[in-house]
RNA sequence: GCUGCUAUAGUGUAGGGGCCAAUCAUGUCGGCCUUUCACGCCGACGACUGGGGUUCAAAUCCCCAUAGCAGCACCA
């Protein structure tokens, strides 16, 4: 049994898919509840989508519950739209969605929470200029509101709610430790009044603040794990205090490292800012690392989950590149993708001597039954002018071969027979091309710039599919007009 | 400035005192297969941030340095 071991541990840590098992998350045979919880101030990028499928991936490992819960407490960066947007990103990545909470529907629940922190001592409403109580704070002094009676607190509470307050004019304070070493613990706020813009939800101007509605939520909906980015260490040891004053339970809390990719702003305030300058042409511009940009360069959200996974929980901050990714999608992609011809670059050219005839080429080389795509080859031909650049012989592909004279900058082509063997021994590449008759117009979009050219005809029956382009990579076809065929480029 | 976290090949990861002249994936290069420079298969290349210490033994524990990152909002 122990010589055993080894080979276990290490199917163990191998998925079928070559996706590797995460570390065990500690007390899950209590049960697993999870959340994914993102603000509606965008649509999902990829720094979302680690944490929506990291929580996704112990949720279905420990048959756990996944609360989807929408962070919709700042009426500053929420917009009615944006719901619409994040609802449907989060269906794209295909979460085992168990609940969709919003918070903006539980605003009764946090003024009740917080008329009971007060009631225990443990915050106070505090009527300092922002800018004064921080200066106090970093000497680790006490403002004057803090020594307030628990009466007096509830009083200034309730005339928050009535409406009694401005913006600006009023906080509510979690009692913390004015000594404590750390200046982001001390006395941190827990609710503000924003009187605009309103909220497109709901009717009220007192706000909780991140804080204190993640940590009432998360003991209500029963979460018992946590894995989210380490820029909320410093808001998990605060929630701590509210834990503690509540006599709660936290959660499991795990926090991994940076994320950042290669040449794409993961930013939704730069993103945004990008969109109204007009360096980005929207949310799917194939500059960015949105998701929706990478759906329409055909990335497969089984391909982002099993790169999400491979990176794992690692607290360190990871440059991630996008090969990783790339490999990830040809794996889901290169099964599915039917084969097709593009030629970029073309010029159409007659080969004389040629036969008429017409190429059968298999729409997928290693699944025959699929059938293949017929090219009536009738005197020309369009080929890549790169592909035969300098070339003396090449072999149009599924078709026959073709030597070429040169005179000057001109070729002329002219029929060699149809063996495979010859262009073989004759080392002539072996290129893609196309009928006259049977090309389409093509633009191939990619993050470097566009590539005109022309497809074969049949690829607009692929309209939103991803099709291979035969030595060219892998590419989707965004849209089919009657003339013009516009794919993205993924990856070769 | 204060507080804290991290540091393994180009990239991402495994390993948490001896089994490590360090795992796997990706990448690059070479070969095989092949009417794609795809897929698949075989092989090669490539790393423990630096310096001290503890120990019979350190990638693994401790200290210092360096670097990166995060927080110090009436944002989430």
């Amino acid at each position: 049994m122990a010589a055993l071991a080894p080979d276990r541990l290490r199917q163990e840590k191998r998925k079928s898919g070559g996706a590797r098992e995460l570390p065990a998350l500690e007390y899950a045979e209590e049960g697993v509840v999870m959340r994914f919880a993102p603000n509606p101030s965008g649509p999902l990028h990829l720094g979302h989508a680690r944490a929506a499928y990291l929580n996704d991936y112990y949720v279905r490992r420990y048959d756990g519950h996944y609360v989807i819960r929408i962070e919709d407490t700042d009426p500053r960066r929420v917009e009615q739209e944006n719901y619409g947007l994040l609802l449907d990103d989060i269906d794209w990545l295909g979460l085992k969605v168990g609940e969709i909470v919003y918070q903006s529907d539980r605003m009764d629940i946090y003024y009740e929470h917080c008329r009971r922190l007060i009631e225990l001592g443990g915050a106070y409403a505090c009527m300092c200029d922002a800018a004064y109580f921080r200066d106090l704070k970093l000497e680790k002094r006490a403002c004057p509101c803090r020594n307030q009676t628990i009466e007096e607190n509830l009083g200034l509470w309730d005339r928050m709610l009535e409406g009694a307050f401005c913006e600006g004019m009023i906080t509510v304070r979690v009692k913390t430790d004015l000594e404590h070493p750390d200046p982001a613990m001390r006395d941190f706020s827990i609710f503000r009044i924003v009187d605009t813009p309103l909220h497109p939800r709901i009717d009220t101007k007192v706000y909780p603040m991140y804080n204190f509605s993640v940590v009432v939520d998360d003991h209500l909906l029963g979460i018992t794990h946590v894995i989210r980015g380490k820029d909320h260490i410093a808001n998990t040891r605060r929630q701590r205090y509210i834990y503690d004053y509540f006599s709660w339970k936290p959660p499991v809390f795990k926090h991994y490292g940076r994320l950042s990719i290669g040449g794409v702003v993961l930013s939704t305030s730069a993103i945004k800012e990008g969109i109204v300058s007009g360096v980005y042409s929207g949310w799917d511009d194939i500059h960015l690392g949105t998701l929706k940009a990478i759906a329409r360069r055909g990335f497969e959200p089984d391909a982002v989950r099993k790169a999400m996974i491979d990176i794992g929980i690692g607290e360190t901050d990871i440059t991630f590149s996008w090969e990783n990714l790339f490999a990830q999608n040809k794996a889901v992609i290169d099964p599915r993708a039917n084969r097709y011809f593009f030629v970029p670059d073309p010029v159409r050219l007659p080969v004389a001597d040629a036969p008429v005839q017409t190429a059968e080429a298999a729409l997928h080389p290693n699944e025959p039954e699929r059938g293949v795509r017929r090219l009536l080859f009738e005197g020309s031909a369009v080929v890549p002018r790169r592909e035969i650049e300098g070339k003396a012989m090449v072999r149009l592909k599924d078709l026959f071969n073709v030597n070429i004279a040169w005179k000057g900058e001109k070729p002329s082509l002219t029929y060699a027979g149809e063996s495979l063997e010859e262009a073989r021994n004759a080392h002539a590449p072996i290129i893609q091309w196309l009928p006259p008759r049977q090309a389409r117009n093509c633009i191939l979009k990619t993050p470097d710039g566009e590539v005109e050219g022309y497809c074969e005809e049949a690829c607009a029956a692929e309209c939103h599919r991803v099709v291979q382009f035969e030595r060219v990579g892998f590419a989707r076809i965004d849209a089919v007009a009657e003339d013009l065929v516009t794919a993205y480029f993924a990856h070769r």
